[in-house]
Formats: C-alpha cells, structure tokens, sequence
DNA sequence: CCGGCAAATTTTGTATGCAATTCAAACACA
DNA sequence: TGTGTTTGAATTGCATACAAAATTTGCCGG
C-alpha cells in the first residue's frame, strides 16, 4: 500500500551523469531512515523548516514526504498543528506483529505452492550466510540477512500486494526493533527457529511452515516487549 | 493575479458551511471517492488543472491527496509524467482477495476473544438489517450494511492497525466491487455464508470463524473475478 | 506571585510563479 | 510516403509568497 521504489538500484553501474530522481522520493526515504534508525524518536514533532534545512530543499517535497509517511502510518498528522513522528508503543507493536504474523503466515502458505527453486535455492543461500553471520557473532550483519530472508520470502509468493504491505509493517518493526538487543541464547533459539523454516520451506510442507512462521514472529515480539521493558503476553 | 477572488467567498462553495477542514484531507477523500466508484477509470490518467477545477482548489492540495493516493496503491506515480488510476487487473484483484482473506481470517480469531458483547449485538443488528434489505431485493443498502458488518468484525479486534490495513485494501476491492452485479443464486449463498459466520461469532468459535470467513472472501473473489471477465482458480 | 487576556511571533496551509521535462505537431529530408 | 528532427505548447516538479491558525510572549489587574 506504500508505493515503493525498489526497482531503483543505486550503484550498479547505471549512468551517473543522468539522475531522473524526484526531490519528494528522495526526502521520502531520508525521512524514513531518520524515523527508523530513531534519529528522528517517537513522539518528536516535524517541524518543517527545520527538515528543509537537514535535507537541503524546500517545504514542498518535505510536506508530500510527510503525507506519505503518515499513509504508511510512521508519522502522525495534527490538523493545523503539524506531524509527529508516531510513538512506539508496546500496544502498537504487539498489533503489529500480530497482523504481521498472519501476513508471514499466509506467506509460507503460498510461498510453498509459487516460489520457484530459484527463490528456494537464493533463500537458502542468505540463510548459510546468515549462519555465518551467527557464527561470528556479527549482530548487524545477521539482522540484514535476517531480514532479507524473510523479505525474499514474502516476495517468492509472487503476491506484489502481499509484498508491499509486508514492507509497510516491517518498518515499523525495524524501528521497534533498534532498541532491542536480546541474549545471545533468544538469539541461538531464533537461528534454530530460521532452521526449521528453511527445512519446511525446502521441503515445501505447506502444513508445517504457516505455523514455524507464525510461532516465530511471536518470539520476536515477545523480545522486541521484553526491550520495551513490558511484560509479554 | 487577482487576490481577492481566493479570500472573497466565506459562503460560496457549496460545502463551506461549517468546519475548518483542509481542504487536503478533503481533496484526498473525493479523490479517493472518485477512483472507487470508477468515475474516475483505471490506467485514466490524472490531470492536476483539470482535478484542480474540479475540486475547485489549487495544485497544492490536489497534489498531496495523489501522493496519498499513491500510497494506499489508488494510483500509480508516473515520475515526470503525472499519475494514473492504478488498473484493476484480475491478477491483482486475486492479490488482494488473497490478502484480504488472511486479514478477515486473522479478525475473526481474534474477534472471538476479544470483541465485547456490545460489539457483537451491533454486528447481529447489522446483520438482521442486511437480511431485510436481502429479502426486499435493495442490493445497495445490502452492499452497504455488508461492509458495515465486515469492518465492524474487523474493529471488534481492537486492533487499530489490522482495521487500517483492511480499509486500505477494502478499498480496491470495493472498486472492482462496482463492476460486479452478481445473480440471487449468488447473493442468497452469501446470505447463507453471513448467518454462520454470525452464529460462530455469537458463539466465539474461534476454531471455525476464521475458516467461515476465509472461505466467504474466496467465494466473493470469485464473482467479482467472473465479473472482470476472467476464469476463477 | 499568579492567572488571564492580547499582541507578536512562529508555523502551518494554500496559491501561484518559474524552470525543467515531456508531449505533440509541423517540418525537412531522403 | 515515411522517418527523424526541431520547435512550440502543455504539464509536471520545485520554490516561494501570502493567509490563517496556533503558539509564545508580555502585559495588566488582582
């Protein structure tokens, strides 16, 4: 539901004389990595100028980045009084994951019937990776893979709208999920969790999968709480 | 050029009576109107001067609401080149059933535990009004209590963030809905399928409402897909 | 010192001007 | 006649000016 620009490629040898690109898109996406990456922290009111000055344009690309935010739900619109960035909450961060956990859910279902052995073969090969990651205990690293598996998941259903709106909650869960450092046992767990799925997936069990998936996006959030410093249901 | 004209006319614009609405939102929602109900077409494309006089109000608020637009996936940003009304093809109609199902499916599992009875006696009350209008044939005021009763499920969750997610695609659907004028064979099966979602609701069977629902939403994908003209799966 | 009112300032919302890109049509040339 | 080019019009993207609303500041009376 949030349009997306993932077909842009920023580095790969595609003419750099030539940059089509529109200010609003660009201070769309800055605007959502300062939310996500907490530069810009729940609650924080968008002040305008201010923005046009730390992204070096004028307000109306600004005011349309914001607008689009608040469809994708990151920020909060006050009639008459501007945006703020939405608060995270431990009550929004468990609906999030809850309809996540549905989406993920109806992911394996279908990703089992639609995804080619291309996308079987690439998923498996970011999990190795993503082992590896483990392995060395390197925590950023892992957490891209990690993310990047469940996103090439999502994507392998061949359901560009299932994609999209996966995309459109993820966000909120990366910026819910900066503040959470977990053990390194929860993090063991997690990797056994990305094990059995693999498996699953491999296999291409659509009775098994929905349910590993689910199961493990409720650990997530039970982490992600923990960090909130809530009690988990 | 002439200023007095914008700040002339308190009382002219026919809907100017009472509130201080922006004129934004409200751009955005008869934008949003428009698409829906087809009068604005699918792959159309969206021309600011013209919306401008159309919505009589300037460029400004009329691009905003596409942005908005863009967003919720109404229509499709053509960069440089304006916008158009996203095309309603059967693959993406399927899309969204597909998802859609999941969410309903997701609502009703969680309605059973968490809906109050109020919440409950609202949908009974909508339902028996839906079957008057079914029984007297009013196909409008039965579509519309339909959708009343589905969102109502759907709020009943209390999950703010599933119920956004719902409306967003209800949308889409609701525009491929306008096309589709199904037979009374059709229209009494899902009479049919609503009492027993009902009565599982009543009861708070959370074990067969998700299914009931599910399988609501496959049969309503499918009249709307013949209605488009293509063969069902 | 405090609370409430009012002017001043800031900030948001809207309209419009200007530049750059795209689209279309006329034209030149083979 | 068909094709490529060029030039003009229309449209989009961005910046800014203007108006309205909200926030802050300062003043006054108590």
């Amino acid at each position: 539901m949030n349009q997306d620009l993932q077909g842009y490629t920023p580095g790969l040898s595609a003419d750099a004389a030539a940059e089509p690109r529109l200010l609003a898109a660009e201070a769309l996406e800055r605007l959502r990595d300062l939310i996500i990456q907490g530069e810009l922290a729940p609650g924080e009111k968008l002040n305008e100028r201010v923005l046009c000055e730390r992204l070096r344009t004028s307000r109306t690309p600004v005011r349309e980045a914001i607008k689009s935010l608040a469809s994708e739900g990151l920020v909060e619109l006050l009639p008459n009084r501007g945006a703020i960035v939405t608060p995270v909450t431990a009550a929004t961060v468990r609906e999030v994951f809850v309809l996540l956990g549905a989406l993920e859910s109806l992911a394996g279902e279908l990703a089992c019937v639609n995804a080619s052995d291309a996308d079987i073969a690439e998923i498996r090969a970011l999990h190795y990776q993503m082992l590896a990651h483990h392995a060395r205990g390197e925590l950023a690293p892992y957490f891209r893979c990690n993310q990047e598996i469940h996103l090439r998941l999502v994507e392998s259903t061949g359901n560009a709208t299932l994609a999209s709106a996966y995309r459109g909650l993820n966000a909120h869960v990366r910026r819910a999920r900066y503040m959470a450092n977990f053990s390194r046992e929860r993090w063991d767990h997690a990797v056994e969790e990305h094990e059995r799925i693999l498996d699953a997936l491999v296999r291409r069990d659509a009775a098994a999968l929905p349910a590993l998936l689910r199961s493990h996006l409720d650990n997530k959030m039970r982490v992600v709480l923990e960090a909130l410093g809530e009690a988990a249901a």
